[in-house]
DNA sequence: GTCAAAATATGAACGTTGTTCAATTTTTTT
DNA sequence: AAAAAAATTGAACAACGTTCATATTTTGAC
């Protein structure tokens, strides 16, 4: 078939059905291949995964993994994609609350909870290097999920200041520190750099820490 | 040779010279293992460097290097550890600073310049899975290279609140939030989460982020 | 100096990994 | 029903960490 036949097709609808659903049906594999891979990762850890692993869990082959991805790379950046999709729906959640530093401490508090109880997505959305690697090997523009996602704490971080919190700071690197503090937390956690530290209750550090964040800027 | 020759050959002194010889070299092949593993991690990347390409470095072969280390993660482990010798020995260096305040200041600063210079390492003192699995999977006690690099800090926050400044606040959770704090702009610029979001000064948004945090800290 | 034994070093071989691609099977169109 | 297109397959490849029987070197007693 040429182009011109191919345009021709694409004009007539009476084929427009059978392409859609092909279309429809590529879309629901792409997403099975995610969500298996998803489902495996949190099971057995990511780098315990092999594409083997997820072919055999959705019952397609190796080869047809890599027609839906170009590598293993590509599938992680999906994977931490819809992770930052999920952070951000729950800090838009929190623009009911009017009061910006309210948000802004319920947005941390909601931040570790996250964090805590996804781990491993987590760590694909902050610590591991393949997602950057992926957009580094593709000509697609920045991070657009880490950056629209602080956007939304930059945005509270401003309504903060405007209503005369936070005196003498400087927006951006402010709204930095607080990511970086509440992030360095949740790393520190998750990559077991907290076990063994002696602390007094090691099972709440995570949240009394963050308490301590709260007294702090509560001053402000 | 029997276990009764042994001990008889460790007895007798004529012969101690030689094995302690043997030691020494032992010593030094561990070493050069060590250094030759560092210098290509520096150069290439940990994940980018072989096993085999240790052994290539210092002209040996791969299973000389099983010899030395019981695995990868061993030799991972030792070199996090020199990280954090070297890191515990900035902080040491800065308890001439007499006032606390000014060194738990200066030990932030020092720590982001430690993290900026040595971004492998500091990977592997705080991201990678690899030392913390190599301690779990031997039972040598727990993360002391940790621990004590950590108590240098506490030791620094505990001269702070005897001196009358962060009233009210706890001294673990509140060592452990200047950690993350800290921790956590290094860990998101290390593993280019600052890439891309778009800063005034994207150069300087560490350092910046810092002041912010030393700003804040003053007031109290 | 000689020689057996102990210590040290070697690299071929194994099982897994991510990845590729010619061949096969299935679906669509004519 | 046949031809064309699309989708799927799994054997094969290179590279990895790791092992271990073999080879080499060093040691200590005579």
């Amino acid at each position: 078939m040429n182009i011109v036949q191919k345009i021709c097709t694409f004009a007539k609808n009476k084929s427009m059905s059978t392409a859609d659903r092909k279309a429809r049906e590529k879309e629901a594999l792409r997403l099975l291949i995610i969500k298996g891979a998803k489902k495996l990762f949190i099971e057995k850890g990511i780098e315990q995964t092999t594409i083997r692993n997820i072919a055999d869990e959705i019952d397609y082959s190796v080869g047809t993994v890599y027609v839906y991805f170009k590598d293993k790379n590509a599938i992680l950046h999906d994977l931490h994609s819809i992770g930052f999709q999920e952070l951000a729906g729950y800090f838009k959640g929190l623009f009911t609350i009017s009061d910006p530093m309210e948000r802004l401490k319920e947005m941390g508090r909601v931040y570790i909870k996250f964090a805590l109880e996804n781990q491993e997505m987590y760590d694909l959305m902050f610590n591991l290097k393949a997602p950057m690697e992926y957009l580094e090997s593709t000509e697609e523009g920045g991070w657009n999920e880490g950056i629209e996602t602080f956007s939304l704490v930059k945005k509270t971080v401003e309504e903060c200041i405007r209503k005369g919190h936070f005196e003498g700071h400087h927006l951006e690197p402010l709204s930095f520190m607080v990511w970086s503090l509440v992030h360095g937390m949740c790393s520190l956690e998750i990559r077991q750099r907290t076990k063994g530290v002696k602390f007094t209750n090691p099972d709440t550090i995570l949240l009394d820490g963050y308490q301590e964040y709260v007294k702090l800027i509560g001053k402000l």
